[in-house]
DNA sequence: ACCCAGGCGGGCG
DNA sequence: CGCCCGCATGGG
């Protein structure tokens, strides 16, 4: 099947892959070069994101041939009304600063499993290394899709096979200590919790779930919950998002993550993680 | 060399 | 409960 063409409004491809978000970890982004690939599905997208202003016209494809384009649609969030949910969090001048440097950032919806990994290996991480890591464990436990630029692309290692990985070979892809985390969250996700089942609770019971993971906490479970099933009301508190907080909306003053993730809530509501995509973004690149 | 990174689990008071 | 500590690893 020739490449299938999507268009939307109010979508910076660079801003939404570089800003730490799943695509498996990262897709295959080239800087400047607007296209990504990223594995879904046992075989490969590809999409060219063309920028025109406001407006931007997707041409995707996979290498299986099968349709994309509600992989496209869900992945990238295109049914949402981007401009009701930039008035909705547009609350004040701090947050409107940050959307106008980030603007076209979207929160993405991924596949709950690979979310799950990628936010647990992100614990005490850095955002370089995560990428690492997720590329060293795909070639190292994932399936071999096909050749995409002269480089074997290997699918996202599935819940089975980290289950039966050996710990000291995900320790090999530079998982560290979390490499136990991960061994432990595949095997309770292949014996214990369906993570497709769970999706249709809502927020709060959903999080309690994820939490029972080994290795998962209130951050690692809010990050699933935003960007692995899509609850927007989920408001992941990091050490980024806690100093620009503080800094935005505390005076400088020292919060636990209790009360920001009240004030977050209180303020942005069920729009409470979009808004935190911009506040992580925003606090990483300028404070 | 030293510090830190999209935190979490476990142990202690 | 809330607090505090150790934790693998590599880049700045």
């Amino acid at each position: 099947m020739k490449s299938e063409r999507l268009t939307a409004e109010i979508l910076n491809l660079s801003y939404t892959i570089e800003s730490g978000q799943p695509l498996t970890f990262y897709g295959d982004y080239r800087n400047g070069s607007d296209q990504i690939t990223y594995p879904v599905g046992g075989a490969l997208v590809t999409a060219r994101f063309a920028h025109m202003g406001d407006k931007v016209v997707i041409d995707a494809r996979s290498s299986n041939g099968k349709s994309v384009k509600d992989e496209i649609t869900s992945r990238f969030r295109l049914n949402d009304d981007i401009q009701t949910m930039y008035e909705s969090i547009s609350t004040d001048k701090k947050i409107s600063a940050a959307i106008r440097q980030f603007r076209g950032m979207r929160v993405t919806k991924n596949e709950p499993w690979e979310t799950s990994v990628c936010f647990i290996i992100s614990q005490f991480n850095n955002l370089k290394r995560i990428r690492g890591i997720i590329k060293n464990m795909m070639e190292r436990f994932g399936d071999p899709i096909c050749s995409f630029d002269e480089e074997t692309r290997y699918s996202f290692p599935s819940a089975e096979a980290l289950s039966n990985a050996r710990i000291e070979d995900i320790m090999r892809c530079g998982a560290g200590f979390r490499a136990k985390y991960i061994k432990s969250a595949a095997k309770y996700c292949t014996e214990n919790l369906d993570l497709e089942s769970i999706s249709k609770l809502e927020y709060a019971d959903l999080k309690e779930e994820l939490m029972r993971i080994d290795g998962v906490g209130d951050k690692v479970a809010d990050c699933i919950a935003l960007m692995g099933y899509g609850k927007m009301e989920a408001f992941p508190v990091d050490v980024w998002v806690k100093r620009s907080m503080e800094k935005m909306y505390f005076k400088g003053k020292k919060k636990g993550v209790k009360d920001i993730h009240a004030y977050a809530s209180g303020k942005w509501g069920e729009m409470a993680g979009f808004a935190q995509q911009y506040i992580f973004w925003y606090g990483r690149s300028n404070f």
